[in-house]
RNA sequence: GGGGCGUUAGCUCAGUCGGUAGAGCAUCGGACUUUUAAUCCGCUGGUCGACGGUUCGAUUCCGUCACGCCCCA
């Protein structure tokens, strides 16, 4: 099979569907394959770049110079400056970056062979440390070796990749030249680390329960299908580990968490991917008052954790988490944002599915007064709540794993947890009554029925657990996702997964 | 799904009221033994996202599509 380009009359002979920097390079690494390995593993370092400018920071090139220290460093090359018979280079590990002095006096045909290494190389190199006139730590190198030869060029060193596509698709490149990227991944370990922490310290126990599963459950959500061969069987990723979790606290563990993906077939945002990451806990003898303190907890100690101080940016605005968070209830939230509508009338289905008309919200024939009343507040009040704010009180019409409020059984012991204008947590007293359950599954099954794709299926296995007897419990979802990107400042959530859902390359 | 914006050199971006395109950085060649976006000299480098239409001629105008970003559902 022959390639147009052949006939395109290139030159640049075999590589002539590749620019022209990638062909110089393949050259190079073609002169280095004749000389002898070209990927050589026998180099080891004994010094961080990061970790040694931490640990000199305060020695001056006299004490340096009285007291010789020799390291031996290796990383990328990221910067590249020849001047003659001597040259700078830096390189990068996973620490930081250090500076190399080169002399041509002391490092002879090395020297040389440096000049033709390119930015983006391997290199490996031992040499005192030293300040430079401008006080900059460097290594003056005494032996220096080409470890890895690198084919593609790098985005230019000053303005980097501000491509936002090429960024996700190719985090490998967003990482070489991103502090800030790398930055916001290593935040998000340091938040999961922490929430681990949290619960391991209360003696919750980390679960993993099923990502496939035979019933999806534990979510209002389309899910992914798929199908296991041997067994013939459908199968569906997970929308949320919920009802397994419970079935743990049925069996006795009575503090369980998960840190797990979740998968959900909806439409793609800043705010959504299909695939995400949530923490989901359990403890038995607590409520959902209980949740919203661990939350404050939970919330202000990253805050510590991560930047030692309360006060924080997000998008240009000002957070302050020092602060209490605020308690509403749906039905308050909604007469605040929507002053016009009648707060006696909020339950009433002829009244809400007129007023949602007007709002532009399409009412479907299989909607209650609850979910009604969800629209109203979705569209009119959860954008609104940018301080930490906990919602409570949601309707039982949407919570059918929720339990019943003791005085109000329109509403469930059911709260949402907001940040930034986004839900990121959604805990509730958990529904441990199995007849009362059994009704809210037949309830949701006749809603699927008549077309709501998001309706749950019934689950009679989860039931049966139920029939043991659950402990008293609490639960609670947080988006990981979305906290991250609180706490990173980042504006999409794609911008704290390291590789975001995208349609294949065109 | 709807609307808006975008796609030009490896990277970051100009530009062409229709006559096959430029800059900076990088690369390549040369000078330079403490640079800090080093400096100086010289040279390269492009299917202007893809396909179709209009036209003598399309990177530019029109249409369709692809991918991305933002907003809305």
């Amino acid at each position: 099979m022959s390639s147009s380009n052949e006939t395109g009359g290139r030159d640049g002979g075999g590589a002539a569907d590749e620019n022209k920097l990638i062909a110089e390079r393949r050259a190079k690494l073609a002169q280095l394959r004749a000389a002898g390995q070209a990927w050589p593993n026998d180099f080891r370092r004994d010094a961080l770049a990061g970790e040694l400018l931490q640990a000199y920071a305060q020695r001056d090139d006299a004490w340096l110079s009285a007291n010789p220290t020799r390291v031996t460093v290796g990383g990328r090359l990221m910067f590249k400056r020849v001047m003659g018979k001597a040259s700078f280079a830096k390189i990068a590990d996973r620490t930081g970056q250090i500076q190399l002095y080169l002399q041509q006096e002391s490092l002879g045909d090395a020297y040389e062979a440096f000049k033709g290494w390119d930015v983006g190389d391997f290199v490996g190199a031992s040499g005192e440390l030293f300040r430079t006139r401008t006080g900059e730590l460097s290594v003056k190198a005494a032996s220096l070796r080409l470890l890895v030869k690198s084919l593609r060029p790098l985005p230019d060193k000053w303005h980097g990749l501000t491509d936002t596509e090429t960024r996700y698709r190719q985090r490998y490149v967003d990482l070489i030249v991103s502090d800030q990227s790398r930055a916001v991944f290593r935040a998000r370990t340091r938040i999961v680390r922490y929430l681990r922490d949290f619960l391991d310290a209360l003696d919750f126990i980390e679960v993993e329960t099923p990502m496939m599963q035979p019933i999806p459950g534990g979510a209002a959500a389309r899910p992914f299908r798929t199908h296991h061969n041997a067994l013939n069987q459908d199968m569906y990723l997970r929308i949320a580990p919920e009802l397994y979790l419970k079935r743990l606290i049925v069996g006795g563990l009575e503090r369980v968490y998960e840190i797990n993906r979740n998968f959900r077939n909806e439409g793609l945002s800043t705010q959504h991917n299909p695939e995400f990451t949530m923490l989901e806990l359990y403890l038995a003898y607590a409520d959902f008052r209980d949740l919203m303190q661990w939350i404050e907890k939970a919330v202000r100690g990253l805050a510590d954790t991560l930047y030692g101080r309360q006060q924080l940016t997000y998008q240009g605005r000002e957070y302050d988490l020092s602060r209490p968070f605020r308690r509403v209830t749906v039905e308050q939230a909604i007469i605040e944002r929507n002053p016009d509508l009648d707060p006696l009338s909020l339950r009433d289905l002829t009244y809400l599915r007129k007023r949602c008309g007007e709002l532009g919200i399409t009412v479907n024939a299989h909607d209650g007064a609850g979910k009604l009343q969800m629209e109203i507040f979705e569209k009119t009040v959860e954008h609104t709540l940018l301080d930490p704010t906990f919602v409570y009180a949601y309707p039982a019409e949407v919570s059918p794993l929720s339990r019943l409020n003791d005085a109000d059984p329109f509403i469930t012991d059911r709260f949402e947890f907001f940040m930034a204008g986004r839900e990121v947590a959604n805990g509730f007293s958990e529904l441990n009554d199995p007849e009362d359950q059994a009704a809210r599954f037949r309830a949701q099954v006749a809603r699927k029925d008549s077309g709501d794709e998001e309706a749950m299926f019934y689950d009679a296995d989860y039931v049966r657990a139920l029939e043991y007897g659950m402990p008293p419990a609490a639960g609670l979802g947080v988006g990981i996702d979305r906290l991250v990107m609180f706490f990173t400042d980042s504006a999409s959530i794609r911008d704290v997964i390291l590789f975001p859902h995208m349609r294949p390359e065109g």
